[in-house]
DNA sequence: ACAAATTCGAAATGATAGTTCAAATTACAA
DNA sequence: TTGTAATTTGAACTATCATTTCGAATTTGT
């Protein structure tokens, strides 16, 4: 509730103006997206969001209140788009470890092909955490998939059953724990980026992917 | 260079108020330390550091250029009690695989018992990446661990011989890629705290032990 | 108790975020 | 094409915060 994002459904209401706000709207948010990108979220002012968009103060503050409003309204249409590809990713698979292989290669796709969303990501985690209410989550998760989380868990027991995992796995903890840590390290290397590269040593996709490759060891039946 | 961390060596420089100004620079260290962790780095203001410290803000100039200064300084501090805490908890332990494992015991450790260290020092990570120059970086991890972080990959060169681990691990790919996939995921859950309890179903430490117990797994010998 | 170092007080500067509202402009339906 | 409702603009205004300045007062080590 008194969020800020795109009303769907109900095509017949007609308000006059909607499409043209809607408009105005994602002019907005790309141009702060792609500032955003650039200069990370606490390097942009409101200003620059203002300038970038081609419009003025006053028109900025009919859209949205206040920056951090722009910064959620980006997040949710990224985790939007990200779990659409996600789940489009995995649909191609046909087992329950090529499932999750595909979920994680498609992850490791993401930071190579589009680091400074992923950086993005990170940088809201870190800074918007602690003013996440459990209501803003829920409802943001609850958009994005109305499974839940509940639907990776069951790819581990379809996965056990099947015996391309470890049967002594517990089904909820694991997928919960693994697909934590692959998000963490994932926004970890794009945040720190070059580097981490420098102080490791190698390219970031190359760490990423050998990460997941450790975690498909950990998981995979002997 | 440029650098506000302490001058060490030169015992023999007798600065008159030498063992003052480390005092009062402690005072402000661990005023803005507390406050930084219960109200997040960006939520922390310069006058509230100042006042927290006991003093005026002129004074406070004195001892640091910025908050962000400040920020850096205690960066640092961190990093050496957790280097140094962290290898003793190693050298407790015999093969190179239980050398491992305790590194990363500590760590879940440190998640129980400190939660807002870890949670300040996620959110240091994702805010000033796109600040750390390589120079500051390289200086803050000689000054840490002299051997650098060399000396992980040789745990698993060892581990490798020592046949307790997989043979066909790539030492320095695989450990740099374990290390960053355990920090992120250990920050991320320190900073989601309650949100990700409620998210994933479990307390956040037996998400991370699962996290290790996955990746241990990958590592060991079949 | 003296000189040097430190702290204080208090005011000033300069960014930036956010607000307000009457006047001008624009979009759309009839 | 036109009337009107919605939108945009301009410009001034408030508030918060970081940082600086410097002479006076205080504290420190010897």
């Amino acid at each position: 509730m008194s969020n800020s994002t795109t009303q769907v459904g109900e095509s017949s209401e007609r308000k006059p103006y909607r499409s043209h706000r809607e408009r105005q709207r994602r002019r907005i948010l790309d141009a702060a997206g792609r500032l955003f990108e650039e200069h990370g979220i606490e390097g942009v002012t409101a200003a620059e969001i203002v300038n970038a968009a081609g419009i003025r103060a006053s028109t900025f503050y009919e859209y949205f209140s206040n920056k951090d409003d722009v910064v959620w309204a980006i997040v949710a249409d990224v985790f939007e788009e990200g779990a659409e590809r996600g789940k489009r990713a995995m649909d191609a698979a046909g087992t329950a470890l090529a499932k999750i292989s595909a979920l994680l290669e498609f992850m490791a796709d993401d930071l190579t092909h589009r680091p400074a969303k992923v950086r993005f990501m990170a940088e809201f985690d870190a800074m918007y955490a602690r003013q996440w209410s459990p209501e803003r989550l829920l409802s943001l998760e609850a958009q994005v998939s109305p499974g839940g989380f509940g639907y990776f868990s069951s790819l581990i027991r379809e996965g056990i059953e099947d015996g391309s995992l470890r049967p002594e796995l517990d089904p909820d903890l694991t997928m919960h724990a693994v697909i934590n840590a692959v998000i963490g390290a994932q926004r970890r290397l794009a945040s720190l980026g070059s580097r981490v590269e420098l102080e490791y040593g190698h390219r970031i996709d190359r760490l990423f992917r050998e990460t997941i490759r450790v975690i498909l060891f950990g998981l995979r039946a002997t």
